[in-house]
DNA sequence: AATAATATTGTTATAATATAACAATGCGTT
DNA sequence: AACGCATTGTTATATTATAACAATATTATT
């Protein structure tokens, strides 16, 4: 039987290496811009390497800004439960990680019959320092 | 003083029309299609039309999925405060209307400093139908 | 009624984001 | 060696969204 991938392949860790150097979202063809460098040329080259490592929640989707961010939280293993905060004006965006909020949300039922695998929570404001501008 | 605006334009009338109608997400360039009969000819009048029913809360857009909903609740003037279910199979989108939820997110505050005016929540998993299967 | 302020419309072109399709290679398992 | 599968490379194209400009419409104020 062949195994679950448990590595990262050459192309997905030029991608992350890039996301976690950036510690802000990177939006797609910036990644690729910065990876030319490396060797990949094509977009699909890094949106196949984005897609892998959102998957195994490596890296995560920021929905609202079409960016991705590297997962902050060590124990990060799958992407299946995410929240972010994003700021409206510098648009800089933070991981939340609050046990109390993934608890409620995991644990969340509501009456459609439904029960959740996965969310994604994007809250927005204003950071301190744009608030105070 | 210019008041703000109260009523709904031709274009977004026949947008909102057509969304209000799928009873689901609907992608823009369907909708689209949809109103070329009504004379929205090019992209941008939907967009347009799409921002400003987004704005008001009269329609929502589900992240995830570029795609857009008619708000449900009647009493939604403004959207920010928004959550969904989204079956990952039939990808039937249903609105969230928990007002223990809607409490809980808008009270919430992390040690970020940042005071959250908006947020948007998507949980995923796998409606009764699919589940069944 | 004329003016000003703002929102809306129409239009063409283009930017930004993402995937299809196909061929080849690499790597662990049988 | 043969198989299965993930990954890679590549070209082309699909999908989603906005820029820029000119014109018209609506409403509030003078």
């Amino acid at each position: 039987m062949v195994q679950k991938q448990e590595y990262l392949s050459k192309n997905q860790k030029i991608v992350l290496d890039d996301v976690e150097k950036a510690n802000q979202p990177l939006k797609a063809y910036s990644i690729l811009y910065n990876v030319q460098k490396k060797g990949l040329k094509a977009p699909l080259q890094v949106y196949r390497a984005l897609d892998k490592l959102v998957e195994i929640g490596k890296i995560h989707k920021i929905e609202s800004r079409n960016a991705f961010v590297a997962c902050k939280n060590s124990n990060c293993v799958v992407s299946n439960a995410t929240a972010f905060s994003i700021c409206e004006s510098c648009e800089k965006v933070t991981e939340i990680n609050n046990s109390k909020l993934s608890k409620y949300l995991s644990n969340f039922e509501d009456n459609s019959g439904m029960k959740y695998s996965k969310y994604n929570l994007e809250f927005f404001g204003l950071c301190k320092k744009c608030k105070n501008k």
